[in-house]
RNA sequence: GUGGCCGUAGCUCAGCUGGCAGAGCGUCAGGUUGUGGCCCUGAAUGUCGCGGGUUCGAAUCCCGUCGGUCACCCCA
């Protein structure tokens, strides 16, 4: 705090050792889950040329417009670090041609917008994302978005509320913006001034504002899917057909609006109660992009790991005070810390973590370094010890200590062994 | 990119009608010459975010800047 050289770049943080078992843990999880779907792990570069994000996510967006790192290299081309994921996946799938026609893709890396940080919101921040190539099929769908919530089931959260609708299909989506713009026109006047500023930039985000009397005004519009044509709303139909018979339980959202171009039919969200003003946890839907002469079709999802990580402290706040498996050793005098220094590496070649104090102090000062590392256990040896040749072995957590010798301490001690070998 | 609030010890913050830089927690040492968490005693620790201005004198007032935070916008 005291001066710039120690803190990151705006919006960017450095995540710490509490904070890195969480994400570690929800990683290991998440690829379990993966697994069971038949998702397997692909990692694209974080730098990609600017073009494509371009092209993918529509140069109108403002992830794009606004949002983007984008920059020149020395040789002149135009880069971007990646705003998200799909893109990157979708030009990997390509560049397969036929060979990943039915690929299930997942990823986890950082990703980077240039946005003011607030709550929930960074420059670089983490998503989890899938990707299931193939061509448009309501219970493909279906499936992304079972798997979509078995993941933040998973990683015990309960308070996920899922919404649904459709963006329809990429050849109407002029007609329903002009449709919907037609009616709202005779409410021109009576909307908020962002909504009327709305109405010529990005009319479909009148539908989320939250002002109460563009809200008003809406609830006397049909809801966007009657703009749509009678296959987008059979498909959407279909789509929470087989939800229902997944026994999801998710919510059909009428103004339910994603901003990236590449979106066509099922778009969903997720939102937690727990997020404050940036409540989406995660969003996916079902996607068409070219590349060059070939089409990619998929649906996919991402997840925003800074905030399931926002929601699990608040569903299940993590405990600090639980004891680590690890072994504290204690010296008191020099020959027992030369002792120690080699029951260290004996301790660690029978996969038990271990630490001591390198320099000679009282043990009164070791017993609270080892107190404060959180460590399960400690063995303290002096002059007695180590002529009777034992070990005084003692639980942190109970007080517990009894004197044992080696093969005993390594009985004592299995239980906390890092990796069974078999 | 726009706006509100904030920036003082490792952490949480007080001090802000200008006049010696503080508290609690934590750390270290001792009380107990071999036993952590509880208790008692003592000690160490600061470019007061940074730069400039006003003033005899600035943590305090003014300007700028960087950062944090929350909201808008947008999204994960």
């Amino acid at each position: 705090m005291a001066s710039d050289e120690f803190q990151p770049l705006q919006g960017m943080a450095d995540l710490g050792p509490p904070e890195v078992e969480r994400w570690a843990a929800a990683e290991q999880e998440a690829r379990r889950i993966f697994a069971l779907y038949g998702c397997e792990e692909i990692r694209t570069p974080i730098l990609e040329r600017a073009d494509l994000f371009i092209r993918s996510l529509g140069g109108e967006t403002d992830v794009v417009q606004k949002e983007m790192y984008a920059f020149e290299d020395r040789g002149g081309r135009a880069l971007a670090l990646r705003p998200e994921g799909t893109a990157g996946v979708m030009r990997y799938v390509a560049s397969k041609g036929q060979d990943a026609g039915d690929a299930r893709l997942f990823y986890i890396g950082p990703m980077f917008r240039a946005e003011r940080p607030q709550a929930g919101r960074r420059r670089q921040f983490h998503q989890i994302g899938a990707e299931l190539i193939g061509a448009p099929h309501p219970a493909a769908d279906a499936e992304a978005i079972a798997l979509h919530a078995h993941l933040l089931s998973g990683w015990g959260l309960q308070q996920c509320r899922i919404r649904i609708n459709s963006r329809g299909l990429p050849e109407e989506r002029a007609a329903i913006q002009s449709a919907f713009r037609e009616r709202l026109l005779p409410h021109r006047d009576a909307l908020c001034e962002d909504c009327r500023r709305r109405m010529e930039a990005n009319v479909l985000r009148v539908l989320d504002c939250k002002n109460p009397a563009c809200q008003a005004i809406l609830a006397d519009i049909p809801p966007l899917t009657d703009f749509m044509s009678a296959a987008a709303r059979a498909y959407l139909d279909d789509v929470i057909r087989h939800l229902e018979a997944l026994e999801l339980p998710i919510e059909r959202s009428p103004n339910l609006v994603r901003g990236l171009d590449y979106y066509l039919h099922t778009v969903w969200e997720i939102t937690h109660p727990a997020l404050g003003a940036q409540d989406a946890l995660a969003g996916g839907g079902r996607y068409r992009l070219q590349f060059g002469g070939r089409a990619v079709e998929g649906v996919g999802f991402a997840v925003g790991v800074e905030r399931v990580m926002m929601a699990l402290e608040q569903e299940r706040p993590a405990n600090t005070a639980e004891r680590l498996p690890l072994v504290w050793l204690i010296a008191h005098g020099t020959a027992a810390l030369a002792e120690n220094m080699r029951l260290l590496q004996t301790l660690r070649r029978h996969q038990l973590a271990a630490r001591m104090c390198l320099d000679e102090r009282s043990v009164k000062a070791q017993f609270r370094a080892a107190d404060r590392a959180r460590a399960s256990h400690v063995v303290v040896r002096g002059e007695t010890e180590i002529q009777k040749g034992v070990f005084l072995l003692k639980n942190l957590a109970t007080g517990e200590q009894e004197e044992v010798d080696m093969p005993e301490l390594m009985r004592r001690l299995s239980a906390l062994r890092l990796h069974e070998k078999t």
